[in-house]
DNA sequence: TATGGTTGTCTATATCAATAGACATTTTGA
DNA sequence: TCAAAATGTCTATTGATATAGACAACCATA
């Protein structure tokens, strides 16, 4: 925890870029031996502002409910975050972290059909124009939102798919029902990106927050893609684990 | 390109968000058939901003030498970014990205040695408090940087590393030399955080930029750990791609 | 219970960010 | 050659950001 700089004229406020600092150190356990953040005076002569600038990234940490701050106490850690998303040949969604947290879940929150743009197309290696199945869904852990994806499916095969997912919350059942009974990950590509305004409402983000952004193609044993993804996960909240 | 909302008061400048926006537009090609970014005054009417913001959103991209406005004509742009950087058993700097580039380069930033801490001692699967070489090195690509990277080694088996490797700009050399002819890829985590003071000079950043964070620990044959290292990417010249 | 350490609140001031409007300058093409 | 379209420059105003200082309120503990 040296070298504690910030920028100046940046077009990220300085309070903005102190609050991002200690979320990161709080998931990081920084400070878990005090359960507490520093005082408001150490972190202004640690970060070299005022006491007041100070307050203003405690009190967006305390909007976000990582922090309360109690008066003549100091400043409490309520929660930290930062789940381990495994991406493998087997990668799903509720598997690879079921065992860091008590409950997994998906909700759809959007199905719609529309034809394959060229971009489309070419990940599924099908003809442009062909039937899409569109699915907008969310993951949650333990209530917590942590990733929304958008995934696309071949209509011909999979037109059903919205409904069975509405009902079972597993894209892994759905194609099980549709006679996929099992796919792999072909290729994950991750990027990063600032939050849109649909992350913000979603994935519950303060602005200005960083995602992750997982285009995702999955085929089925056949080596056939059955599905193409582009999920957007809080970068605060998880990391990716690449095993070899 | 719908949707184009900006949000206020969020500690994140208006020509900031904006100009991260466009610069994700120019490396997605959205521009390609003009070479040019729309004019001034429909970006403003498109992003619901002054012209004037927009303005301080091409200045910056402007000083990142990605557009160049000329008068009269529009905003021409000058640069697009984002190498695809494989992640696999066999992942190196160089051979992963050769085909994309035509001169990948390795720098060695400095060396030095010190006592494994307790966090390296996991991860090297060693005793606390062991002799280590750590090296910071530069990886660049067609003379542009991409990474900056701090590496790990034991310094038992690999304290003659830096001088080798500051000759070759290798690692794998530098290994080969020290009797490990092969080496694997067991674990990447992947990450995404704000530039630091180091990432803006070393990668030549624009304050405020997103750095995509790998934490990698390669073996030797014998799966006995050789080297930790925590690499930093430019989130907007760098995709991570997962084959399985 | 007194004291030191901590958060809460208030006032004042300076700078950055953003809007608004007007007009100049340059390029392109009809 | 003129007009349209585009970037460049200037002034003025408003609100957000950041600093500075002072003091109140509250908590733990010696």
């Amino acid at each position: 925890m040296a070298g504690q700089k910030v920028q100046r004229q940046t077009g990220v406020a300085l309070w903005r870029q102190i609050a991002d600092r200690i979320r990161t150190s709080i998931n990081h356990g920084d400070f878990d031996e005090t359960g507490m953040v520093p005082p408001e005076t150490a972190l202004a002569l640690q970060f070299g502002v005022n006491r007041h600038t100070i307050r203003s990234a405690l009190a967006a940490l305390a909007q976000e409910g990582i922090v309360r701050a109690v008066q003549g106490r100091g400043t409490l850690i309520e929660r930290k975050e930062r789940l381990s998303f495994p991406i493998s040949r087997r990668t799903r969604f509720s598997q690879g972290i079921g065992d860091q947290v008590r409950e997994t879940r998906s909700v759809l929150l959007a199905a719609s059909e529309e034809a394959a743009s060229p971009d489309l197309a070419r990940q599924l290696k099908i003809s442009t124009g062909t039937r899409l199945v569109r699915l907008e869904t969310l993951g949650q852990a333990d209530h917590r939102p942590v990733s929304r994806a958008t995934s696309w499916f071949p209509a011909d095969r999979f037109g059903a798919i919205a409904e069975i997912y509405r009902t079972t919350g597993s894209i892994t059942k759905a194609f099980r029902e549709l006679g996929v009974p099992d796919y792999v990950r072909v290729v994950t590509e991750i990027t990063a990106t600032h939050a849109d305004e649909g992350d913000l409402a979603d994935l519950q983000l303060s602005p200005g927050a960083i995602v992750l952004v997982a285009q995702a193609l999955n085929a089925d044993l056949d080596n056939i893609p059955v599905q193409y993804s582009i999920s957007r996960f809080a970068a605060d909240r998880v990391r990716f684990t690449v095993e070899n």
